[in-house]
DNA sequence: ACCTTAAAGCACATTCATTGCGTCTGGTGG
DNA sequence: CCACCAGACGCAATGAATGTGCTTTAAGGT
C-alpha cells in the first residue's frame, strides 16, 4: 500500500502529509530504536488506529516515507559533458546516500514489500537520473554507454560500499568507477 | 554481541543452539512478519529474558543468525580457468542468495550494528573466497583483476539486481558480469 | 443543502518488550 | 576431590504496543 489512492486536498492528505512529517522529526531526533506507531500518531496528532489501518504496520510505513524522502527532488545539473554530469551526479549521490540517515532511509525501503516494489522504486529513480544525463550526452553526439551498464558498474558499486562496507568510500574510487564506466561504450 | 564468548559445550551453547535454529525454522515456517521473541523463546524451549540477556534484541539476533547462515560453507571449486571458477562461483552465489530465504538473510544482515558490523562480515566472507579463486589463477600464471575490482564489477551488480530489482536476474547477464570484469586487468 | 461512503477516532482485549530477583550451572583454585 | 564464585538462566510482574469492532466525522457528488 505505499502508492496511497487519497482525495487531494482533503482530510487524508492532511494525516498523510503529518504522519510522513511526524516520522522524519523522530527519526531525525531519537533514531529508529525507539521508534513505535503510538509515538508517531501523538506526535501526528492522530490515532494509532490511523496509522494501522492505512499503512498496515510500521515497517511498510517506514518503507513508504524512506521511498518518497529517496525520491530526487531535481534533474541533474549539465555541465556540458558526460563524463562531467555522471561525476557529479555520482558524488552527489554518494553524499545523499551514505549519510547515516541516508543508510537507514535504503535500508528502510528494502524491507517494504517482499519482492522490490519500494526498493524496486528507488532503482528505477536512479535509472531516471542516469537516463536523462545519458540522452543528453547522446544528444550533444558523445559515445554514451547504456543506462543499465552504469548502473552495473557505477551505482551497483557505490550501493554496495555504502550497505556493505562503509569504510571504504572515498572520492578517488568514485572517480575511478566513472572512468571505467566511461569505457565500457 | 556477534561474537558470543560461551563457555563450548556448557549449557550456554545449547541455548544458543536451540535459538539459532528456533529462528530459521519460525522464519521459514511463518516468514519474518510474525515472528516475535516470545515466539522464538517457546519454540527454543527458553525463557524471553534469556534472549534479551544475550542479545539485546530481536533484531541483533536475526542479524547474528543471518551472518551465520551466510556464512560459505565451502571453498570455491578449482576448474582449472580463472573464468570457469568466476563464473561458476557467481551462479552459486547468485544461487544461494537471490532465493527469498537469501534475500531475507542479506537484509536482516543489514540491520544488525548500524555501522557494517555485521553486513561488513558478509561481505568479508565474499571477500575472501573471491580472493581464493584469485589467488589459484595467479598460482596457474594467469593475469588476474584485483579482489577490489571483482567486487566493484562482479560481486556488487549482483547484490544490486538482487536486492533492488529482484527480476532483473538471469545466466546471461551473469555471463556478461565475469566477462566484463575479466576485462579489467 | 442532503446523502453516500471512505476514512478517522475511540475503547478495549491481546500480546509483546523489558527488568528485578532468586536459582542453577560449570569452570577454577585450594 | 570439593567448595567457591561469576556468569547465565528461569520466573514473574509491569508498562507499553499492537491490532480490532463499533461509532463518528467530513469529503465529493447529486
Amino acid at each position: 500500500m505505499s502508492r496511497q489512492m487519497v482525495r487531494p486536498g482533503g482530510r487524508g492528505a492532511r494525516v498523510q502529509a503529518s504522519v510522513h512529517t511526524a516520522v522524519h522529526e523522530l527519526l531525525a531526533e531519537n533514531g529508529r530504536e525507539t521508534l513505535t506507531v503510538p509515538q508517531i500518531a501523538r506526535r501526528a496528532g492522530v490515532t494509532p488506529s490511523t496509522i494501522y489501518r492505512r499503512w498496515g504496520d510500521l515497517q511498510a510505513l517506514l518503507s513508504d516515507v524512506a521511498v518518497e524522502r529517496l525520491r530526487p527532488d531535481t534533474t541533474p545539473d549539465d555541465h556540458g559533458s558526460l563524463a562531467d554530469d555522471l561525476t557529479t551526479w555520482a558524488e552527489h549521490f554518494l553524499d545523499e546516500m551514505s549519510s547515516p540517515t541516508g543508510r537507514a532511509y535504503i535500508r528502510d525501503a528494502l524491507l517494504g514489500d517482499p519482492d522490490g516494489g519500494n526498493a524496486g522504486q528507488c532503482s528505477a529513480y536512479a535509472a531516471e537520473q542516469i537516463d536523462t544525463i545519458l540522452t543528453r550526452a547522446t544528444r550533444r553526439g558523445e559515445k554514451t554507454p547504456d543506462t543499465e551498464t552504469v548502473i552495473d558498474h557505477l551505482v551497483a558499486p557505490l550501493i554496495y560500499r555504502i550497505l556493505f562496507r562503509p569504510d571504504g568510500l572515498d572520492t578517488t574510487h568514485t572517480h575511478q568507477l566513472v572512468a571505467t564506466t566511461l569505457d565500457h561504450t
